[in-house]
DNA sequence: GGAAAGGCGACCAATCTGGTCCGATATTAA
DNA sequence: TTAATATCGGACCAGATTGGTCGCCTTTCC
């Protein structure tokens, strides 16, 4: 646990360097890729999930790329967590795949359940531009 | 990311069980396993892990079983994950296997080490006694 | 001595995830 | 209109991680 996805970890690389653009500029997945080091053919299914989500707009075309559709203190590290790694479960039975046995006397749920809600709030907090 | 490992979730389970032990009381992994229906050999290695981590109190023949070491609201969950997942870092590039390529340019470490600590707070906070 | 408990190491199996390949579509520049 | 460059999406492979099992040993109590 407690470990950011690589996709995730590229996504923030990303936003970030799309947030130093001038306004106007565009940034292709080529090029993030190559300048940060970024596996060439995932960058671009990253950036797509990002568009899709609205984090950031792209532009087709001979000379587009990506930007930022939104301002940097509306986007945080949650949301992009989200949109990467799905939403996450702190507790495994919570997930729907594993059923759990012990569901009568299970006193450990909520708890849980309310750690990971306060987990959340603390990536909430963080947003791109105070990074 | 943000998901206990089964293992972590499996002994969380079994402490606070024993939590609700009489003193002078054990529990078996056999019995502690068929209770809340987890697998019943990989249970003994769990709480192995806790008793050399010296949270738990392992004696041994036939009528051994398993108690707490410590007072229960000295028992963190963040110590939990900590012996059963090893110490979590939530860059990927902080865990020694993969270099980064973009140090030199790299602000995102910094701050993403804070939103760990931040993290880890919270789970420092979480003791066995409040679960 | 036998039964029941923990301790330890090796090993298998399933899952997850990172990463690649391929093709389709859209847009712009020449 | 054509070529180049971009996004988009699905299928797929491979390596890493993890969950889980098996077997053997030591210790303790009856």
């Amino acid at each position: 646990m407690l470990r950011l996805s690589r996709k995730s970890d590229y996504a923030l690389v990303a936003l970030k360097a799309l947030r130093a653009l001038e306004p106007g500029d565009a940034l292709s997945a080529r090029e993030l890729a190559s300048r940060f080091g970024l596996p060439v053919d995932l960058t671009p299914k990253v950036l797509a999930r990002l568009a899709q989500a609205g984090l950031v707009q792209a532009t087709l075309g001979k000379s587009g790329g990506y930007r930022l559709a939104r301002d940097a203190d509306t986007i945080t590290v949650a949301e992009v967590v989200r949109i990467l790694d799905g939403d996450p479960a702190l507790a495994p039975c919570r997930e729907g795949i594993l059923e759990c046995h012990r569901i009568a006397d299970c006193d450990l749920r909520n708890p849980l359940d309310n750690l990971q809600r306060e987990m959340m709030n603390v990536l909430d907090r963080m947003t791109l531009a105070n990074l």
